[in-house]
DNA sequence: ATTGACTCCGTACCATAGTACGGGGTATAT
DNA sequence: ATATACCCCGTACTATGGTACGGAGTCAAT
């Protein structure tokens, strides 16, 4: 069968998170509290999945609340879809943003590894940020 | 000439951030202290670039300590060079972390988008994570 | 039936990254 | 010369995102 819960233990680890933070999600009304059984937590899976968004978020650069809003964004009926739509479009152009900073980014590190690897380059202080200047 | 001054106010500005904060990284040893004129703080206009960047790391889920460590690997003999090529490297595979974590991002958020915008496509309850699972 | 590992809850504490305050000094424009 | 807008410093406060603690209950194995 696949509908085998997980106890708050097994979803953390699932997740990449703590425990308490699990818990911590709760309460910031990140995920819900599931179904208890002898007063114990049982997540179905679909909770795995939802905890390692969060997570990712969070390391992409998103706010938890950021984060809660992508998830959020869920279509239950087509009437305010076009809201849904705006939103989701939003965000879409932050990823956009995000990635050329991060490829920006990389171009200076390897900008930086072509001046440590090349011995004629004539380095005055060669960084990151020579590479990371020009070409916004 | 080329060799204008920003008072903290004109580079928390150009930097996108508030005064305050440039006295917060001041503390932390993010930027120094440049030369001080009148009591004033004077900064040459390499500064403004160093502000974006710790601002940028740190949207892209850098904390402002890895943003200090990547702006620290800087070259200034070819000595301790491998050194700095390792860390680079590792920056760098980081950073394609990241990238490929925002693209399965947004080809889930293009998944909600198809989902409002296909009305054939039956709707339980289309969510970001629909896309966020496969495809890791 | 007892041990060990796990869970419960509430509360307190922590690090990170600022933000605000307050009493003062400076600079420049009118 | 005085108003206004900026800067100085130290200290305190805030929000976010957890982490730790402690006393209790539960579950599974021996």
């Amino acid at each position: 069968m696949n509908n085998e819960k997980f106890t708050i233990g097994k979803l953390a680890i699932s997740g990449g998170v703590g425990v308490e933070t699990i818990r911590f999600y709760e309460r910031k009304g990140l995920i819900k509290q599931p179904q208890k059984n002898g007063g114990y937590r049982e997540y179905p899976k679909e909770y795995i999945s939802r905890v390692q968004f969060l997570k990712k978020s969070q390391e992409l650069g998103f706010t938890l609340k950021e984060a809660k809003e992508l998830l959020d964004l869920k279509l239950v009926s087509h009437t305010r879809c076009s809201d849904v739509l705006f939103k989701t479009e939003r965000k879409i152009d932050e990823i956009d943003q995000k990635i050329r900073y991060l490829k920006k980014m990389k171009r200076s590190l390897k900008n930086l590894a072509n001046c440590c690897e090349d011995k004629s380059i004539p380095l005055n202080d060669c960084s990151v940020l020579d590479g990371f200047i020009e070409a916004k």
